[in-house]
DNA sequence: GTCTATACGAAGATAGAC
DNA sequence: GTCTATCTTCGTATAGAC
């Protein structure tokens, strides 16, 4: 198994990916052409196409990097002595948010309505990050608030909902706050 | 003013806006070619033409159709002599979601992001809709629960900020939840 | 106003040298 | 693996007849 290979190879398809995650955020998913991801990566078109079969493959890359950059750092809340109320959480998830980032995601949202593929990645990466709310939310009502841990788990349902979709909804309106700097064009 | 010349030129462009917004519901926007939307109404290309000056124009029509077609019922409601509860109002909204639609208005939440043209449309659209909830949830707090007026504005705002979270989280979840039909290539 | 046919440009993807 | 150069396809928009 040729592992440092495979390592270097890796390194090489996030380096690509970081700079698409930079042109979308600028120009969105369809306005960037493979010209403008190998002006921003200093690599050539061959060498993207070495590493990823074709556009749609690269964007689905784009697209789990920048939605699972928030997943880190909700489950240490959780295993927190004192984890953080569903205010706090929502206070905490929303600092965190990059303008950059919430662009793509936002147009990442737009992408799923009609590719399956980024459907799915949509899907999973909104389900894990709703599931790690709510495990937050349970352990606060139980470390804080002191509830018995099965009463807590059906109560945070809602409550994580809610800060979800707080959540996101920051997300779109810091998405449409903070314009893309013009094109270079 | 040939007022009659100028409805049948209207009634033209809603025709024409109407298929595209079928056409992007199915397919998206850039995805969506002026051939999808000359199959999907009928008429042709040079007809299209004459009605919008290019497709950024045709996609802003769409826009504007799809995001405002929410605004009617909810002042309605303000109006009422027993305005619906948050709550209550809130299902209403979701209940009225129809799932083509949810997606072009996702669709443009992502467009948004890079299309300033876009941008102005949703923030207006979302400024309106805010505005129409804040005004019912005002009234329910003045008629139902007897706050006096100028409580009840200031007490209104967090009340509708999270009625429209949730709402547009749900426009979120619907377009994720049903995925257009199989393009008929 | 609406059509058919087409010009023009843009962008995805590949070939082949190094 | 990476480059340059290019092939090919596709889509917007227009021209010109009716």
């Amino acid at each position: 198994m040729p592992r440092l290979t495979d390592a270097r190879k890796e390194l090489r398809r996030t380096q690509i990916a970081e700079a698409a995650v930079r042109c979308f955020s600028r120009n969105g998913l369809k306005r960037t052409s493979i010209a403008d991801i190998t002006a921003e990566s200093g690599l050539s078109a061959g060498s993207i196409y070495a590493h990823y079969r074709n556009k749609a493959d690269l964007v689905q890359a784009a697209a789990r990097e920048t939605l699972d950059k928030r997943d880190g750092t909700i489950s240490e809340y959780a295993a927190a002595d004192a984890p953080p109320s569903p205010d706090e959480l929502l206070s905490r998830l929303i600092a965190a948010i990059d303008p950059a980032e919430a662009r793509v995601g936002v147009q990442t949202w737009g992408e799923s309505t009609t590719d399956p593929a980024i459907r799915d990645i949509v899907a999973d990466t909104t389900d894990r990050m709703r599931a790690m709310v709510h495990d937050c939310v349970t352990a606060w009502l139980v470390k804080v608030e002191h509830h018995d841990p099965p009463h807590a788990r059906e109560f945070a349902t809602p409550i994580a909902h809610q800060v979800m979709a707080l959540y996101q909804a920051e997300l779109l309106y810091t998405a449409l706050r903070t314009p893309a700097e013009e094109t270079p064009s």
